[in-house]
DNA sequence: TCCATTGTTCAATGGTTGTTGAACATATGA
DNA sequence: TCATATGTTCAACAACCATTGAACAATGGA
């Protein structure tokens, strides 16, 4: 299979990075890269989304410079460019790594104090 | 002027203010709020885009829990949450800010190596 | 060789985003 | 009171995003 296109690391911008992580299939995504501290089988991941949607997720992060992807027989590896978004921000990663973990331990369910005052709701959209 | 919505400290959403700051305008905000380490007048950021343009901007961050949005005369003032998303995202910001920071030093100008194989870049759309 | 696995690409679709100018609102000051 | 300064809201628009199912490509067995 075509190996496809890897920002290099001194090319990686943080208006991708954080515009590719802004998203709670790809947090998911980047959690268990981080807490697997290894590459992940694509096929290991579609209890989250359909097939075509995840490789559109994959490449969103691959052209954000978030992960690399490499093929292995009829399998794709799925790894975190650690060192890359280290080099060029330094500390960043393992922040919001931390950040990511961190939220969905508490998974935004907890409507403290009756917001009765119509307070805007994210549409966290689904289905189409 | 009617005082706007302004999510809780603990409905903080990691998910909105990563998109709330996936976007230059706003890093630059987020920029010269830390730098400035005080409140700032929205006027003071006309440089950087239209007034309805910023007022839009505003509100994403303002949604996202990012700042605070308050009247004084017929201006208004812009101030980090810095408590309040310190409180759930510890060193969180620091972080984004730090990057942001680095960022803004090497606007992604530095094109390296000849990138002859039509290499995907990003449109970074500003007229309509 | 044929088939099953694994993943990508494509067109379509509906929602969202960033941007603009014009109209509106609100407070201050002459 | 009337004008000025400062922001917000609105409708419109093109670009982009997330999602889907169907069709396609490539690899590795039986």
């Amino acid at each position: 299979m075509r190996e496809p296109f890897h920002p290099s690391a001194d090319s990686l911008d943080l208006v991708a990075i954080l515009a590719a992580l802004s998203d709670p299939t790809r947090l998911t995504i980047l959690i268990r890269l981080a807490e697997a501290d290894a590459a992940i089988r694509c096929g290991d991941f579609t209890d989250l989304a359909t097939k075509s949607n995840l490789s559109y997720h994959f490449a969103k992060m691959r052209e954000a410079g978030l992960v690399s992807l490499r093929s292995e027989g009829t399998s794709r590896f799925l790894a975190l460019r650690r060192n890359d978004i280290e080099r060029q921000f330094p500390g960043l990663l393992d922040q919001l790594i931390a950040s990511a973990k961190r939220m969905e331990d508490k998974p935004l369910n907890s409507q403290s104090a009756a917001p009765t005052d119509a307070a805007e709701s994210k549409p966290q959209r689904k289905r189409v």
